[in-house]
Order: C-alpha cells, then structure tokens, then sequence
DNA sequence: AGATTAATTTGCGCTGTGAAAATTAAAAAT
DNA sequence: ATTTTTAATTTTCACAGCGCAAATTAATCT
C-alpha cells in the first residue's frame, strides 16, 4: 500500500513542504526538515517509487559547479482523492487532485432524504465521474465522506438536529465501505472546511488556526501545530453558543431573519438575490455583524491565540467578504488589546465543500496512529 | 545523563501510567500503552538501570498459577527536581520528589529587586537545602525557574511591567546556567501552576484542560493532549483582556479596589485578614466574579471544549474554594448551553508555586524536540 | 586533463520495535 | 515427588529508520 509511507512522520512533513514552498532539491529538503542527506535519499526514493513524488531538473542551478541538484515536486495524480460532502437538501461529490484542483464533480439534488440512497447515489456519481476521467479506484487515497450530525447536541439548525435522529449511528464498515471500491473516512461537516484550507487552501503554512464559518449557524474549527483539535466532546469552536440565541447572532439564519422582518422572505440563503444583498438592512446587519464577530476574534485570540484566523463559509462570500474587510481595517479587536492583531486570512476554499471531506483521507493517513 | 531516556515517548508514557494508576507489572503495562511485551522488558530494564524506576513483589497475585508477576512503580527519589519561583517580593526555592512532595523549601523576602541578586540568592539557598537533605545536584534532573514577565505586553499588574523593563532579555546560559550545578530551564509564570497539576496534581489522567489561574489578574494556560499550549505570542489563556479593563473584572486587584472604595486599604492580597475575607462585601465580590468566571467557562468551553476546567490561584483559598462551589452548583453554563457541563477541578498544588517551577525540567525533558 | 565543487548515494552501526519461541516460578494434577 | 499447567517475563531474530562519514557523481574551473 503506498499509502503506508505517511506512517513516516517525514515523509508527511516532505509533503507539507512541497505544497509550501514547491519544488526542492534534497539538500535543501534535508535542511528545512534537519534530517541528513542520507534519510531525503531514502525517503525521498521510496516516495518516488510509489508515484507521489517526481523529480525534475533544476534549471535554476544551470551554469554552477557542482552536481547538478534534481528537483523533487508533487506530482498531480500523486495524491488525488474523491469527496462526499452531504446536505439536507443535496448531495456534492468531486475528484481531486493533488493540489486540490477539481479533476471532476457533480451536484446531486436530494429527493428523498434517506441515508443509504444518499450514500448509493453518491457512490454511483463517483464510479461514473471515475469512468469519465479514467481513472481507477485505486488510484485515488480514499473516498472522504462528511455529513451533518455527530453533535453532542445544539446543532444551530432545527433541520439538522431532525436529521440526527436518523443517521447517529453510521457504521462506516457497514454503512459506507461496501459502497466504495477504495479506502473511506468520515468526518462532522463543520471541521473539513478547516481540513481543505489546512491542506490544499490559504492555511498550507499556518501551525495555528482558528476558522470562523459562517453560514445557517456560526461554527468552526481550531487547528494546533497542523493537527484539527476536536475536544472532548467535538463542541470545539461551537462558537454560535457564545451568542445567546435570545439575542441577535452573527449567523445566516439570523440575516434570513432579519431580511424577513422587513418583508423579504426567502428560504435559503442561496435564494437571497443581489440587489437585497446590496440593500440598506443587509449592509446595517453585516455592520452588526461584523462588531460580533470582531469581539468573537477578541475571545479567540485571548483563549487560543492563534497565528491566525482564518474567515470563511457558505454565506454569500460578498457579505463574508465584508466581515473580511472590516475585521482587517479594524485598529485593534478590543479595549484592552494592546498586542499585535493576529492574521486574518480569507479562506480559499469556503466553495467547495466537497474537497473538504476530499481532504479527510490524507488528513487520516498522515495524522491517525491506527 | 538519565534522562535522555525520556526521549523515548513511551518511556514517558509510562511515567505518565504510573503516576495514574500506582503501582503495576510489566504486562499490564504492555497491555495500557499498547505496545509488546518484549518492548516493556526491555524499556524498564534500562529504566530499572537509571533508578527511575522500582520493581516490588506483587502480592495481590499471591496463590495464583502462573509466573509470579512484580510491580514497577516511581521510587521516590528518582526524579527530584528544584524550583525557583520569582515574585517582586519574595523568592520561593524548593526540593521536590518524584510525587511532587516538598523535601525541602525555602521562603526569601526581596530587598533589592536586582534579578542577579535574586537569583544569586536563590542559588545559594538551593545549596544549603540540598546539603541539608543530603543530597547531591547530579541527582536531581534539573531546576526550574519562573519569574513574571516574558510577555509581549499588557501584563496586567503595573509593578509587572514596570519589572519587565529590567529582565527582558535573560541569557539562560549567560545568566542562570552560571549559578547551578545541574540542568535549568525556565518558562512564564503563569503556566507553571498548570504543568504542577498535569504532572502533580489533580490533572495527572486528564488530556485536555484549560486553567483559570486567580491572582491579581486572570491568567491561565490551556493544556492540550497533555502538552501545555503556548500560542503564537504566548498570550494563550489571558483571560484578563476578555473583561475590558474600564469595567470590573473577576481579578485579586478589583478585589483590593474594591474593599479600598469601602475604606478598607491593603497593599497585597495576603495581608487581607480572615473577617474582612467574611464581609458583607467580599462575599458580594465573589458572587460578581463567580458569575463572571462562570461566562469565562461558557466561553472556554464554546472555544476550546476541554475536559476540564481547573480553577486555582494565589488568591484566598477561601476565596477561589467559593467561586469553584458556585461553579459545580450552578445548573448550565449559559442560556444555550445545552450540552454536559465540563469537569470541574479545585486545583491541588496552587499553593507551591515553586513545585510548578519545579516541574518545568520533566515537562521540557519529556516534551521538547531539542 | 586534472582540480574543485556541491548534490547525492552508499556502507556501517545504532536504537527502537514486534512476532514468536524460550524461560521461569509458581500452583495444580498425577 | 514428579509432571503438567499456567501466566509473566525474557530472549532471539528480523526489520525499519536514522545519522555519520566516506564514496560517488556530474558539473565547472584552471
């Protein structure tokens, strides 16, 4: 199995380098990593054996004595992953590559909201689009599939927590693996968004990080030293509780309340059209908003103090965008903050939630112990 | 040196098993830390060879068939270390053993705040204290030292930064080192109070935790697969900013103005006598702090979802025992904290500061990558 | 052509590990 | 009293990963 080699700590820091900094000579690689020469030749030779790792010349060092240096690079097919990602109303399953570029993906409207039938037509999509691009099974590292639920409780959305009666107990050896004709992973929906950015996204360099997601709820995720830090009970950056529901919260379910109150109903936030979007109440919500989520960005750099937080979600990415802008104009987060701000990062990723849960099989192979 | 075996995790990992669970044989232990029997043997017997480890009989499994099995267990005096705890008024020094017990500890009062004079001073009385228990340096696996400062900014306490200008730049080698006959190592002074509990204390078996240290500000530190979690800017778990400094926040000096507005003036926090710490409005002050502290953990537990929440500090016992009451008595963290409240713990070594500087050698021993 | 240079590879010894066989000391059966 | 059974522990063997130091390689420089 090539997927054996990620049990070598190197060899993930290796691939953590190359999406960083691109390709690299060995000399190089064993001084950023402070392993000798002696362990890259090893490492690097088995990588290559197994396909996800090439080497090219290095044009840069043309004309210099010595021996010519190759250069080592991710190779696209390397490390490319399929990804489920399930919502109440649809169903999105892509291909991806090593990069994360989209080799292939559909959207599956849900009729029936059924866990097994959801799961066969998701598994059917991905042997279609699999044939389409002609690309094995085997190929791919994994199939990760993410969907709602998982939550202790107080999943933010009434749909959600209906939903959790009926799929809490997923089996993965039972439920999924038989659908697939490669390795499966599953994660809760809220924490791979943190995962894309983490390997293919804004966040490749980044130790620390707290994501704010924004969409029907406010959730999230907090990243320490590249490792998804889940909590005990996986309440970790629940942050929608830190607003008392009573009370205006900076979450999408809120503006379709708000936008509702002034007689604008819409259903999804999908279906809130341009030009409300523009209107004088959207723009005085994101201004409240934005005050929110700036005293949230307080908190979070006063308990975790991240490098970085990184703002992302499935709220319209022009209203994210906003609360983006504001949050980096802002002089300081607070009263008494007389520390640098940390980094604010816009996510890269927030559209494509598919290659998220496309990022949880890496994410299990590299940091599980099993 | 002995202690380069703690560069073997598992070696760690079984100080760590024996410090929860007492006394136990070889092939328990290969069963809890999951790794073969012939691995244990092997790793104990060096272990055995260094005196960090004992063997007794195990006369629990007396009468029984089989292979009579022997107990390993922490001699006493395998892993002393020193603590040197450094406060604008007075230096703490002391000897402590393997289960944190004082074996020797000395209380100096501060004249000139010179931090060469302090730490001469300091030296000193480890020596004598080590002459006096019999004991050489070499047995110790180090000495740790903790004084304020550190800190990027906003220390909370003025006379803190005022000291900040002068020990900004402290040369471990250059300026500690010197003075000591063994291996140093410093770290904050307000983590220290968190790595005593992880490893003396009452947090030996708990993974995750957040501390909320009460002193004359709010500080803490946040414990996370059992490695203390520093942040970028070691401003992890400072609490105090969350409360603006414009308004009353739960901390020992708010206290102190507090009781001056009712013309009862005390310079330090210990000098406040029993039958003011009984008064009509101290017990009015803890109740405000109590509610504000319980948010605080609404907070926490919203953001970093440990497994516990530790309250301790330099604060009145009585004081701090008051807020923890109110804290396992009140219902439910906050409006909507619909899930389990977080554990609970009364910290057990907040009293010895210098027992937390003291286990500043086995956590870098055991943590660090150097 | 030979010297120099710098990247990479090879040879060797070390540490830490698990699987499986061997050893050990006690109780139980004969 | 001797043999068998039992369960803890140790030993043997093979292997993976690492660093050090020497060797190799393919360029440029003299």
């Amino acid at each position: 199995m090539k997927t054996d080699i990620f049990r070598n700590p190197n060899a993930v820091r290796l691939i953590e380098l190359l999406r960083e900094q691109g390709a690299v000579n060995r000399s190089a690689v064993s001084k950023a990593l402070k392993i000798s020469d002696a362990t890259v030749t090893r490492l690097t030779n088995q990588m290559l054996d197994f396909g996800i790792l090439q080497e090219t010349r290095d044009s840069s060092r043309a004309g210099l004595k010595g021996f010519p240096s190759k250069l080592l690079s991710l190779p696209r097919d390397g490390l490319m992953s399929a990804g489920v990602f399930i919502e109440p109303d649809r169903v999105q399953v892509g291909i991806f590559d090593t990069e994360g570029l989209t080799l292939s993906e559909e959207q599956i409207p849900v009729d029936v909201r059924s866990f097994p039938e959801m799961v066969q037509k998701a598994s059917e999509s991905l042997r279609a689009q699999l044939k389409k691009i002609d690309v094995a099974p085997s190929e791919l590292i994994g199939c990760g599939i993410s969907y709602p639920g998982q939550h202790t409780g107080s999943a933010g959305k009434v749909q959600k927590t209906d939903q959790l009666a009926q799929w809490p107990s997923i089996d993965i050896e039972r439920d999924l693996a038989p659908h697939f004709d490669m390795p499966i992973f599953h994660m809760n929906d809220g924490k791979v968004a943190a995962l894309a950015e983490l390997s293919y996204g804004a966040c490749k360099g980044v130790q620390n990080f707290c994501y704010i997601w924004l969409s029907y709820g406010i959730g999230g995720a907090a990243v320490i030293d590249r490792n998804l830090y889940l909590g005990e009970r996986s309440l970790v950056a629940e942050f929608g509780g830190i607003f008392p529901k009573s009370k205006s919260r900076p979450s999408g379910q809120d503006l379709l309340n708000t936008l509702k109150a002034e007689g604008l109903d819409f259903g999804k936030l999908e279906d809130i059209p341009d030009d409300v979007l523009q209107a004088e109440v959207t723009l005085k919500w994101v201004a409240r908003a934005a005050e929110q989520i700036q005293w949230l960005c307080l908190v979070i750099a006063r308990t975790m103090d991240p490098d970085a937080i990184v703002i992302g979600g499935s709220l319209s990415q022009v209203l994210i965008d906003q609360i983006y802008d504001h949050l980096i104009q802002c002089e300081t987060l607070g009263e008494d903050y007389l520390s640098p701000k940390p980094t604010f990062i816009r996510a890269e990723t927030d559209k494509k939630p598919h290659l998220g849960a496309a990022s949880i099989p890496l994410y299990y192979l590299t940091k599980q112990t099993p």
